[in-house]
RNA sequence: GGGCUUAUAUGUCAAUUGGUAGACAGCUUCCCUUACAAGGAAGAGGUUAGGGGUUCGAGUCCCUUUGAGCCCACCA
């Protein structure tokens, strides 16, 4: 048969995704040995609000290539897909919907009637990303898919709360949190980011009661004097001694706060006064805790202030009553002075919109129980074990031992609303079930509590929710089987958020560790070096790549980067994996048409002493080459598994492997119908046949090891090889329908050195004469004789490969002789045991040949110097190891063997 | 303020426990050689950011300066 010329990889791509999941291969259950050791990834699910970006497409990529490998090799493999509801962005989309549709807020339809629009949007728009990873190819189980808001995991999130609220880790109650003034919702310290800006210090006078004397105080958030409850000075602070106890008539207000002494106050700052706002400040709150200050919540939900701000500032927003107060001040006299001031502000990560500390009823969990389980889980077994390795473990550690209570409530309506019942006398019930709740309580008038859980609690239990625990249900088979998983696939900007919370509730509700390893991956950056982003627009859309590309190139090129540290994107390299793609391509469609009569048979990888030197070369470069891709998966150097495979398929099999057999394998495809009864001929056919059966396999095996990282391509071009099967397959796989990615992933296979340098051999003659061909500029169609002289066993060899080395040299002749025997006008080189000569008796400038030739002794000269400087170092040749030395000495020696020959040449030359 | 990462060829990146720097792309020269011009052959290109130290030997370990980036805490 013949390919196309190119590869099309649109075409490849719309083949084989439907049938593998027809078929079953992406479950587990594919797998019928009752012995197999299984293997599960769960993926940290996407937002259902998200579509594809560079950062999936990576970890996606990482994860199918170990989810493929191990598959492969006979592993009962589970990848887990599913999605987040991601409560806020959800609610955010529905808001917005709602507004834009109908004009209408949520209050004016209701929760109920709001949460199924959430659910109608989560139906229509909710699968972009996973019909992404369809096209990206990713092998996930589809039919265990799971999202947060499914029965079960529901039913999972109000069995962790009732058990952590029986326990008494979960409570209720007012502190100080992080109020979104946007989203209208409390959220926790981790969705709490940072935002350098230009602003003021603003410095207030406040007149001191019964003097006629004034303190002044500075502050950023000048509004918040209308909640003040204190001015705090430092007890040692020589200057304020004597006003300790009194108090201030604070303007704009007709309020008296005393004046209170707190080591918290640092002397040296602003004024050495401080406001104290209890209600919105983190540390205006603890030193009201100290001093039973009053706290004064002048804020409403929606940023505005209220009535406890005064009449004057009720229903303004709180940065129009900056300026007001501001304006107040300076009217009245009090506003001492305004300075320059940079002044970090806490913004909601994911609106930008800044934060309002305040203190708010809500509900908390308290964490230690959990977080001493997740030290001891590390501190003890070392898990779990990140890699890159280093900081990840400490970082973890460190964050884990700093661990505070984690604000578990939000104000929206999307979401798991929270499973505790009020009675009308205010008495809280917690229960798994409105029913349970009520008899508890007693009573059927039972309200709910409005407000739903952190996204994260219910992702927090994703490594076991996904396999069926719920609390009623605690053993499952998945359970058993797939958890713990082997390995974590994410980035370091959820080690906090989410690696940590689901070591710690896994730990404590399945007693498992939920993941052995985790692979924290680097940021794709933009082409600019920056994160990827939409303000930025130097994003790149993983879609686009799969459209220009192909999603192969795309997903191996991602794996080459692979390697833990920040990457940045690259056009360019990219292609080099398309170029890649179509090489393999090419060269299998260069074996196809050679094929006649050959099968794919691993049979004939086995070797015999009448094999050809090249043929136990790439066998044995086939085999080094597998090993080390399984030691580098294993290690998940997925950047170096990329390079083996490149360089192998590339440098090694196409262009050596494949120039060396081309004349033996097409042969007689081009001559037998010329003359059918030539005996040579038939009697070469045998032979034939077994080489294009060992290129077929070579290739076959290739695509093997390349399948995990390029899985549409090898899976078309496996398809057309001669005699595929699933008689190829792992034998955990024997009985299903034929696909490359059951196949046996190859692994240790043997390695002949000796071919390998005996090969090297024949490569650098033939290198050495095309260096003196191009360098003295001799036309390709000029054919050249070839004089070697070296021992017996490399005239052997070279003799051994004399056609390919005619061939790929361009020559006719091919002298070998223990001596060299030629005219002086001739170009010569020297390589590793052998010296070699071109006679170019006309063609030679003998001024450009021995210039041709310094050039080589010098380089030469340049390494010898290198080897003699440390040779001479006495200490070096006292202490390094022996076999070290002996290497430098034997190489010395070498050199100094070609530059006398390389010398003597350029004598005659004269 | 505390902690961490990073600096290697023109570009993007590699380099096992310290053993003397590689790949791809680009560049130069030549070639449409019947798998592939998305190709082939041959080349040039590096005081591994600067300085110091440990060591026989440092891209690798330690100190330091400078540049880039990240995390945590706090900032009246």
């Amino acid at each position: 048969m013949e390919l196309e010329k190119s590869y099309n990889a649109k075409e490849a791509e719309s083949k084989h995704y439907q049938r593998w999941e027809a078929q079953g291969c992406f479950a587990p259950e594919i797998n019928q040995n009752p012995d197999a050791k299984p293997f599960s990834i769960v993926i940290p699910p996407p937002n259902v609000t998200g579509s594809l970006h560079m950062g999936h497409a990576l970890q996606h990529t990482i994860m199918d290539v170990l989810t493929r490998w191990k598959r492969m090799q006979g592993f009962k493999t589970l990848w887990l897909p599913g999605t987040d509801h991601a409560g806020i962005s959800v609610q955010r989309k529905v808001v917005e919907q709602l507004g834009k549709d109908e004009r209408k807020k949520p209050q004016d339809i209701g929760r109920e009637a709001f949460t199924q629009r959430a659910w109608a949007w989560k139906e229509q728009f909710g699968n972009t990303i996973t019909e992404q990873m369809r096209r990206e190819g990713a092998s996930v189980d589809w039919s265990r898919e799971r999202f947060t808001m499914d029965e079960s995991l529901s039913k999972a999130v109000r069995e962790v709360f009732c058990t952590l609220y029986e326990e008494g880790s979960i409570y209720r109650g007012k502190r100080m949190i992080n109020w979104c003034p946007n989203d209208k919702t409390v959220i926790s310290d981790l969705e709490v980011s940072e935002e350098k800006k230009k602003g003021k210090l603003t410095y207030l006078i406040y007149p001191i009661e019964g003097s006629d004397k004034t303190l002044t105080v500075a502050t950023t958030r000048p509004e918040t004097m209308l909640g003040d409850t204190a001015v705090a000075v430092n007890p040692n602070d020589e200057r304020y001694r004597d006003i300790i106890g009194k108090f201030v008539l604070l303007p704009l207000t007709n309020r008296k706060i005393p004046i209170i002494a707190d080591e918290y106050v640092d002397l040296e700052f602003g004024t050495g006064c401080v406001k104290i706002t209890p209600a919105h400040d983190p540390n205006d709150y603890e030193i009201g805790l100290r001093h039973n200050l009053e706290q004064i919540l002048i804020l409403n939900n929606d940023g505005t202030l209220n009535e406890n701000a005064g009449a004057e500032f009720a229903g303004m927003d709180r940065f129009k009553a900056r300026a007001k107060v501001i304006e107040d001040f300076e009217t009245l006299g009090l506003l001492e002075k305004q300075d320059d001031y940079e002044i970090t502000l806490p913004v909601c990560e994911r609106c930008k919109t800044v934060i309002e500390p305040m203190v708010s009823e809500q509900w908390f969990c308290k964490m230690d129980g959990m977080r001493d389980m997740a030290l001891d889980l590390m501190k003890n077994e070392n898990l779990p074990h990140f890699s890159p390795q280093v900081p990840h473990e400490k970082v973890y550690t460190t964050w884990l031992e700093n661990l505070k209570d984690w604000t578990i409530s939000r104000q929206l309506w999307w979401g798991h609303q929270i499973p505790a019942w009020y009675d009308e006398a205010g008495n809280t019930f917690v229960a798994r079930t409105y029913e349970a709740a009520k008899t508890q309580a007693n009573s059927d008038n039972l309200t709910q509590d409005e407000d739903v859980l952190d996204t994260w609690f219910s992702s927090a239990l994703w490594a076991f929710s996904t396999f069926g625990w719920n609390g009623e249900v605690t053993e499952t088979d998945d359970l058993n089987d797939f958890c713990p998983t082997d390995v974590l696939v994410t980035g370091r900007d959820i080690i906090f958020l989410w690696v940590s919370r689901m070591m710690m509730t896994t730990k404590k509700f399945v007693n498992k560790t939920a993941f052995k390893d985790v692979i924290i991956t680097g940021t794709v950056l933009g082409k600019d070096g920056k994160p990827m982003s939409k303000s930025r627009k130097n994003g790149v859309d993983p879609l686009e790549m799969f459209d220009k590309y192909g999603v192969d190139a795309t997903r191996i090129y991602l794996a080459s980067i692979a390697s833990g540290a920040d990457i940045r994107w690259n056009d360019l390299q990219i292609e080099t994996y398309r170029n890649f793609s179509n090489k393999i391509w090419n060269a299998t469609r260069f074996c196809l048409l050679n094929s006649e009569g050959a099968t794919v048979d691993p049979e004939s990888l086995k070797l015999s002493d009448d094999d050809s030197i090249a043929d136990k070369w790439i066998i044995s470069r086939l085999n080094k080459t597998a090993n080390a891709v399984n030691t580098a998966l294993e290690r998940y150097h997925f950047h170096e598994a990329v390079r083996l495979l490149y360089q192998f398929f590339w440098n090694d099999f196409c262009d050596w492997y494949i120039e060396l057999v081309k004349d033996e394998i097409t042969f007689s495809s081009n001559n037998v119908s010329d003359d059918e009864d030539d005996l040579s001929i038939w009697a070469n056919s045998e032979k034939q046949t077994k080489a294009k059966t060992r290129i077929v396999t070579i290739i076959e095996q290739s695509l093997r090891l390349l399948h995990p990282f390029m899985p549409y391509l090898t899976e078309e071009l496996w398809g057309f090889l001669p005699a595929t099967g699933s008689h190829l397959h792992n034998s955990a796989y024997s009985n299903a329908d034929a696909t490359i990615m059951l196949a046996d992933y190859p692994k240790d296979g043997n390695i002949d050195e000796k071919a390998e340098s005996e090969m090297q051999s024949v490569i650098d003659l033939i290198s050495r004469v095309r260096n003196i061909r191009a360098e003295l500029s001799i036309k390709p169609a000029e054919k050249v004789e070839i004089h070697a002289a070296c021992n017996a066993d490399l005239q052997q060899v070279f003799r051994e490969n004399e056609a390919q080395i005619l061939k790929l040299a361009r020559a006719n002749t091919l002298t070998l002789g223990e001596t060299l025997n030629v005219p002086k006008a001739s170009a010569k080189a020297v390589m590793q045991g052998a010296e070699i000569a071109v006679p170019l008796e006309g063609l030679i400038d003998f001024a450009k040949e021995r210039e041709r030739l310094e050039n080589q002794i010098n380089k030469l000269n340049v390494e010898l110097g290198q080897l003699n400087g440390q040779l001479n170092n006495e200490n070096f040749v006292a202490k390094a190891p022996v076999e070290k030395v002996q290497d430098l000495r034997d190489r010395v020696a070498e050199i100094e063997n070609q530059t006398q020959t390389l010398n003597k040449t350029i004598e005659a030359l004269k």
